[in-house]
DNA sequence: CCGCGCCACATTGTCGACAATCAGTAATTG
DNA sequence: CAATTACTGATTGTCGACAATGTGGCGCGG
């Protein structure tokens, strides 16, 4: 049996927060305010501050001693830099892996995900499809075997969740995607580091452009444009 | 004038703790128990136990609910993937640099922080020099231009302060160690960014070799061989 | 003598009340 | 009439007290 874990109110909260704002649900530049939000879910003032500290110190929330805190704005540099960053840790994860020749026990792994993502890509569900995506990579993460890697990527993951919650992306075709993870995966079985950190880069670049684009409207009445 | 600022005392006592950490006054496994730390820096408990769970978030400070907080134990493996990833970071800052035409304006602060260097080598003083140090890569990452990198960078810079402090490495040339920068400076100023990078992980490498070989005799007392 | 269950202590988690601080507005003064 | 100041309402920051939870020791039964 799973063990029943009874977390504590204020990592509940920062839990259901934190998923609100990579979600989309809400927005960057949204207002928090304390109280009412405590009204809102049923905790004390103090229980939900403690929760959007925390939020503020995963870098999802600004704040300002006395003032208050609003979801963190994106501008469109902090995508472009966000997508670097993310290139650079699964660059590392993917040379890693093949160097500790973890190559094998990663692929049976990522195959496996991949035929998830394809049953996501045939009903068309964007929603599963990302949460698989996630899945793909957060493999690729941990069997580089580094944990501080891991720690550092689920701050980088969060954000690029959000950004595509927000991008909403009318990605054209599902199933070129799963093809696209699908012949990484190949890559790696060969133990081709090089070519896979290359197919990779270019799978988020072009992400990337594609959300940087249309980025002045989807930051809609934040101040991201600085 | 400096803009005096006058933090939250929640902000003061995160401070307080992490120097306190990352400088080995508070050594990995000890406990930090609430009441007794709450008396002793005289905040109120509620406020402590927010600066250790922000601690936790940072990573310097396991907890599990309704345990003892303690110092996180390194073990080490924790070290050399702390190395490893360092080492990715600066990597990529220096490619970015020259690939954005920053290396000119880099190296003139890079030179003026090796010029400080050494002075504080001049004088034998281990803990400049490490002040220093930190400068001369924090400069590295600045002039990258990505902030998301600079946040994750904070998040590394600070445990590798924490295991320098913990190692009381014996240098035994603070001088070479000069050189060595001032070296890496010179290669960015000619645009080689990858001899750099090759010289910077020489450099990152040999440190840690260096403290991961003696690393059993200094964690003593923890249980940071697992 | 050994194993099991109960109880008390210590520590952490949560809350409501109060103090500190800030932005906007109205009154005051030259 | 303009600039400055004082006030007001709202929001965040801090605290001490109480509830929830886990650990170790004691007593009981086998």
């Amino acid at each position: 049996m799973e063990p029943i874990q009874t977390l504590p109110l204020r990592d509940r909260v920062i839990n259901a927060l934190r998923d609100a704002i990579v979600n989309g649900e809400l927005v960057p530049g949204q207002a928090l305010v304390g109280t009412e939000l405590a009204n809102q879910i049923g905790v004390s003032q103090a229980t939900l501050r403690d929760a959007i500290y925390a939020l503020s110190l995963e870098g999802l929330v600004e704040t300002v001693a006395y003032h208050v805190s609003t979801v963190k704005t994106l501008s469109k540099k902090d995508i472009e830099d966000l997508f670097s960053v993310r290139s650079m840790l699964e660059s590392y994860a993917i040379r890693q892996i093949v160097a500790t020749g973890q190559a094998a026990a990663a692929v049976s792994e990522l195959y496996a995900i991949c035929d998830e993502m394809e049953g996501a890509a045939e009903q068309d569900s964007l929603t599963d499809l990302n949460r698989i995506d996630r899945m793909f990579h957060d493999t690729l993460i941990d069997f580089s075997g580094n944990q501080l890697l891991a720690v550092l990527w689920n701050s980088v993951a969060q954000r690029v969740q959000q950004v595509l919650s927000l991008s909403n992306q009318q990605q054209e075709n599902l199933r070129q995607i799963v093809l696209n993870h699908r012949e990484i995966a190949q890559v790696i079985e060969n133990e081709d580091a090089e070519t896979a950190v290359g197919l990779m880069n270019t799978h988020i670049s072009f992400v990337a452009d594609e959300i940087c684009g249309n980025w002045h409207q989807i930051a809609l009445g934040t101040n991201g444009g600085q």
